[in-house]
DNA sequence: GGAAATGTCGTGTATATACACTTACGTACT
DNA sequence: AGTACGTAAGTGTATATACACGACATTTCC
């Protein structure tokens, strides 16, 4: 490869992607600071509440997170109280429900996610906000067909 | 925060960008399964390339990336041969420079990344993919400000 | 010339991420 | 009943990520 191609560091989908993704976390971690909870964390246990209880590999789906990602991902919101997981009807499955103390940490950290994404989206500009979040949907739509 | 309230889920930046960025970078590192480098190591090594030598701070700005994350990520790379870290003048900084055999694993590479990012871009449409870079590069502009 | 401030870096610790492999459970077929 | 296949999950290993802290080098300022 050249050293004059740039097209690997510059053009790179994936390495914006993540180049992006690590700058806005960090943003957001910024924000949920006293929350005890970070960007990733508040996420997960955001789509647990929502999900309702659910067996681990669809909420990985949901996540689009590798299945075992998701179970090390569990394991600290798991130890803190904020969750619980445990076998369902058919024994090779494990739910995953949000316990009311893991409701009680999310409407805590809710306002300081919520200042985080409005300071957000007033950087960026409703417009331009829009169609970033229809382009990140967008992509994640393709790669699943 | 309410059950019916999905704002946290859907409409999350950092959330959709991160889940963007773990599909997009599976999918990447399974074109470069055979290269011997994961999409990380890869992007890594042509930033390092394309910047020549250059202080590991300065490179973790390029990268958008904590100084000390890119001290780790060095690592693998350093272990095989493909990158040097040594120390410059003023003897606080430690200088990252790309081996011949680091440029001749990009030049491996390379191939198997083009195909990965042609397969991005005719799934997205030129247009399309052309504004995802446009709206990633425009979301970090503004977090630097 | 020496103290104080600043700049550059590594390590300890904790979490996030995913692949390969294994284990255990359920289901269907004979 | 028993085998074969498929499904759900955990663990071992390796890398990615970043914060808090401390070590050491340079610069600044008296």
């Amino acid at each position: 490869m050249a050293k004059s191609d740039l097209s690997a560091t510059a053009m790179c989908t994936s390495a914006n992607l993540r180049k992006a993704a690590r700058a806005v976390t960090q943003f957001y971690d910024e924000s949920l600071k006293n929350s005890g909870l970070k960007s990733t964390q508040f996420s997960l246990l955001a789509a647990a509440s929502v999900a309702g209880t659910m067996p681990i590999t669809r909420l990985a789906e949901e996540m689009a997170m590798d299945r075992t990602t998701l179970t090390r991902n569990l394991k600290p919101l798991e130890t803190e109280g904020l969750l619980q997981v445990e076998p369902g009807e058919d024994r090779r499955v494990r739910n995953v429900t949000v316990t009311p103390e893991g409701e009680a940490a999310l409407e805590r950290a809710a306002p300081m996610w919520r200042e985080a994404q409005t300071r957000m989206i007033d950087k960026l500009g409703d417009e331009r906000w829009g169609e970033l979040l229809r382009q990140l949907q967008s992509v994640r739509r393709m790669l699943r067909d």
